[in-house]
DNA sequence: TAGTGGTACTCGGTACTACGAGGTAGTGGG
DNA sequence: CCCACTACCTCGTAGTACCGAGTACCACTA
């Protein structure tokens, strides 16, 4: 697949929300998840920033916990802040997938 | 409907030359089109400054007009790059959605 | 014991895109 | 004359994904 970089900006925040809502995980396991559903080209670096700027927001709660096979992992869970933000971007989903299929059918 | 513009981008390209696949037609039209078919933040300025990128890219090719209504118009139609282009964006399209669409059927 | 590969996170800088605010101009009505 | 509508352009800003580099921990092997 072409490169998807632009179309995945103010999506790919919200993919990582619902991955950390389905179960506790942490970065590097987001980043495979992501990988194997098809985004096989995001990187670890790009997760990361996602994962700081949700912490930062307040969306949810970090915990670091050891790791048998590496270095310790930073756990991630949502908040009711996040449970809210995931809603709303699925919410913003629904309504810009319809409008532009819409569109494509011939947009009346 | 809360604010789209980050799940706009890489996108609203693609929307825009859809209509001029549509029908050969100018950057005020379009905003207007853009607005009825839900898009309805999106402003002139922004309509502007994509179009003026199709071009610069060779997708598209561009008539000034005289209006009776008003100062001229610069209407814009799809070249042979323009039209695979827009298949390149569909293409983009269909395999973003359906990847959003199983991560939020649960992802497996 | 040194090296390699896989795991795991952080940070600084870059590129691209949509938006905001302003300006220029033509036409016609109160 | 002023104002509204039409129509286009431009400069600066903010936000996001990406890239590259760095740090560090663990297990296995030569």
């Amino acid at each position: 697949m072409d490169d998807l970089t632009e179309m995945l900006k103010g999506t790919l925040e919200g993919c990582v929300l619902e991955i950390i809502g389905g179960e506790e995980t942490y970065g590097y396991a987001i980043t495979r998840r992501l990988n194997e559903l098809g985004f096989a080209d995001v990187i670890d670096g790009t997760v990361y920033t996602i994962l700081l700027r949700l912490e930062r927001n307040g969306l949810v709660q970090a915990t670091k916990r050891p790791s048998e096979v590496g270095p310790p992992r930073k756990f991630y869970a949502l908040n009711d802040a996040g449970r809210e933000e995931l809603g709303r971007f699925w919410a913003k989903w629904e309504y810009l997938s319809s409008r532009i299929d819409t569109l494509k059918e011939g947009g009346r």
